[in-house]
DNA sequence: ACATTATTTTAGGCATAACTAAAACAAACT
DNA sequence: AGTTTGTTTTAGTTATGCCTAAAATAATGT
């Protein structure tokens, strides 16, 4: 049986993925908020059901299963956060936690269902890409706003879903994915990022442009 | 911390008690599908916390403190019920299964947007009576159509929610919770029920009679 | 190569919530 | 009142999934 913490350690070890080829006993301790005593006796047991393999003090990968089930896990909580936006109206900074709990309830059925009212969207609120049904992936390739050179236009590709804080701040400047914005000047010391949104300039600080992560407008 | 598991002993002892002034273990069993010396030990626990007083060999009662509790889940899950109809178009004979689930993970925010949403509903799909925010709940005195009297025109109150094939039949028949009907005959021995509904004239079982309850219309 | 440091595993425990089998108790009948 | 029957509790286990402390292993620096 995929009990929910179960789902939770595939999904963190997928995420985790995307930074460590193989992913060490103490990341995923730390990701889970757990101790690393635990995990070392939990992957055991997923290795032991197929979900990944497990070299000792080499770290775990996800097998083809583990992944599909981490997809799936994802999958339903990027439509769930969408879904809670655009259908219930939540505010963006608190539908994370809301679909923490939605991903691990929702049966096929409605998953299909919400997936089919929101007209098969491919990103969650935050900028994520929503896998599909097959758990086919696509990332798009970004970076931090820090990186941007000044007087360079770019899109708003994503930001970091587990902060409330930071989405209350950037919902109110109006800084969601996919809004175009151009980066005007930066003041020294990186400490000022002054930047055009259409007709309104916005100044935001180093703190909050390193966590949004943007792509250049190609033609 | 109020966990799924004790959510769950709270709504089945609300709902046992409706029939048994105190609960007695197996049947508290029986409705849990569990062993009696299971419910034995877990009663404790939550006599212990107070939601409710335990009288060994006597059964249990639910405290008020328990009473809220078990309202609110049960709420919950009839808001649900009548969300996932109205808003998603899931079928009538599967929300009671889903709402299982979301019974336990909707928080208090998203529970009073769906109230909002759906305009502030008295019953869910299958006619129960969706307990207030404050805990009020407010029961329709209803009887089995195989009770009413031949020739006598009655509205469906409500039908049993955990029986997904009763409920597809009832459907499909377009006998569902507000309809007015007429009980036209009864066949000898209770064998067939003859409704007329508007213009059309229906033919049912004594079983499934026996499983819609009706109030009379009073003027 | 060896010592230090960091990471990971082993060993032993704990809480929760279920189980079975046997004992205790209550109700009902003679 | 005593016996039978049915209900409920006690006692002892089990599986999950977490913990801490100590041991083992790996990585790093000299």
């Amino acid at each position: 049986m995929v009990t929910e913490i179960i789902e939770n350690y595939l999904k963190a070890i997928y995420e985790l993925q995307r930074k460590y080829q193989s992913v060490p006993t103490n990341a995923l301790a730390e990701s889970l908020s757990i101790a690393p005593a635990s995990v070392t006796g939990m992957i055991k047991k997923l290795a032991e059901n197929g979900f990944l393999t497990y070299t000792p003090y080499r770290g775990v990968e996800l097998t083809p299963e583990g992944m599909e089930k981490a997809l799936k896990v994802i999958r339903v909580h990027r439509l769930a956060e969408l879904y809670m936006v655009k259908m219930l109206g939540v505010p963006w900074d608190k539908v994370h936690e809301e679909a923490e709990k939605w991903e691990h309830v929702l049966s096929e059925e409605l998953e299909e269902r919400i997936e089919a009212l929101l007209g098969y969207p491919k990103w969650c609120p935050h900028g994520s890409p929503i896998p599909s049904r097959e758990g086919k992936v696509e990332y798009v390739k970004s970076f931090p706003l820090t990186e941007l050179a000044a007087g360079i236009s770019a899109v708003i590709a994503e930001v970091d879903d587990r902060n409330p804080e930071l989405l209350r701040y950037l919902g109110e400047l109006g800084l969601i994915p996919g809004e175009e914005i151009e980066l005007v000047e930066i003041a020294p010391f990186d400490s000022l990022f002054r930047i055009k949104q259409g007709e309104s300039q916005i100044d935001i600080g180093k703190e909050a442009a390193s966590k949004i992560l943007v792509t250049v407008i190609v033609e």
